[in-house]
DNA sequence: TGTTGATTCAAACTTGCGTTTGAAAATGAA
DNA sequence: TTCATTTTCAAACGCAAGTTTGAATCAACA
């Protein structure tokens, strides 16, 4: 309904700059945005504060991006494209164990959310859209999360002996994505509980571990726990 | 700065009451407030939509609560309140082994936030609390969740056979509180994860089961995995 | 019944937001 | 330089939000 006139200027103006400067007040725009919705969320940021970060005027987000999502959706994919090719630089060797293959997904999880690898606002904006979706969050879950949690259903399968599909194999994945996700999400909560907690690269490394451990400790013993030809099934989660 | 003259009213008001019927609209408001603050977060729900929902004037809120953070504060004290009351209510009996009783408190924990105790938007309302905290948080962790956390600790320690406060007793509490809050939390992303999840009352027992299954085969096996004199730390995470 | 105070209501007020505007400045090619 | 295009800017617009207002309504009691 609106902003054809200046999508088209942003487009044809991009075009001049080959590599070297693309679009300076552009790129200061984005720099200023990423940390302001990852600590307000989408609603709360306002577009003034972000032009005065950026030492820009407003209209200058309507001229670049269309409208205030327009710059959101930018900003998101941004941060999505930068945890994918950290994901990609983490990727574990194909030749090692289903077991060590996990702790090493778990440790490049936990890295690129609060690792050196991104700025920590990453994964304050993941926390946002959790709480209230935008409509930018499909193709984050699409294109991150969900080959992610694929990939953890097979290998945990793989350990556990049971299809991906399972129900148990479900629900250790996510006993093993929530002890991530508890280090990312409840973010003022984590801070009071344990004021002393600093994530240095180290420490991350460390927890990294402690998390493989504390669920290869029950993954390892699935098998020989509930026997290989029948598996326990003591109701159906899904129906 | 304002609000003096609503915030009498409605104090000598209330001394009409006595039990019985207190208040008819302003239950009516609190009643309405709940799920749609828990739905759109505290900034983006309108109190014109809340005074939609409970059939009255949009003055109401200013002259029953003052404003809309005094709305807002008084519907998560009633959610806090009415997780106390069951928290209570499920605490497990004392005579009972530690890890007995960790399973219970798991129990109890998912119980009270998905369960049939409470009504499903109250979990809602916390995640919203934890990505954008309002200045209602303070009085949400003191009073409901670091004194669960502390008794956590408190059970954890005794099962690994180190104290409350030492690292590793609080890697393990956190592994256990990630894994509850995992189906708490990042709402939109469990549906789309796992869309055929329901989670009826029977299912949540088999969940909080197998969340105490998963922690109890690490923790039982703590203490002869890093013998009892002295505890393996690989380093302070807290300095 | 008349009076007093509590409670409701429609309407207006105030503020801050995202957005738009139209002209000025900058840029680059002819 | 001249001209056309891109980019910036201050200002204003329209709207939706929280809040306030003052009169109308209701309830209880003398």
């Amino acid at each position: 309904m609106n902003s054809n006139r200046s999508q088209l200027g942003q487009k044809v103006a991009r075009r001049k700059r080959p590599t070297a400067a693309p679009d300076p007040t552009r790129e200061k725009l984005l720099e200023a945005a990423g940390p302001i919705f990852a600590n307000c969320g989408y609603q709360a940021t306002t577009i003034r504060e972000i032009c005065a970060g950026a030492g820009a005027n407003v209209a200058a987000i309507n001229y670049h991006f269309g409208d205030k999502l327009g710059l959101y959706t930018e900003v998101l994919q941004q941060s999505v494209r930068a945890a994918q090719v950290l994901a990609v630089h983490n990727a574990p060797d194909q030749n090692i164990s289903p077991e060590d293959m996990l702790r090493a997904l778990i440790r490049a999880r936990l890295r690129s959310i609060n690792g050196k690898g991104l700025p920590d606002w990453h994964s304050r904006l993941l926390a946002h859209e959790f709480a209230q979706p935008t409509p930018a969050l499909r193709q984050l879950i699409d294109k991150l999360t969900r080959p992610i949690y694929k990939r953890l259903l097979e290998l945990i399968g793989r350990i556990i002996g049971l299809p991906p599909s399972d129900d148990n194999t479900r629900l250790c994945a996510i006993s093993v994505v929530g002890q991530v996700l508890a280090y990312v999400l409840p973010g003022p909560l984590l801070t009071e509980i344990w004021p002393e907690l600093r994530m240095t690269p180290d420490q991350v490394e460390r927890i990294a571990d402690h998390i493989a451990d504390f669920s290869l400790s029950y993954l390892k013993d699935f098998r020989s726990r509930h026997g290989t030809i029948t598996p326990v099934r003591k109701q159906r989660l899904s129906k």
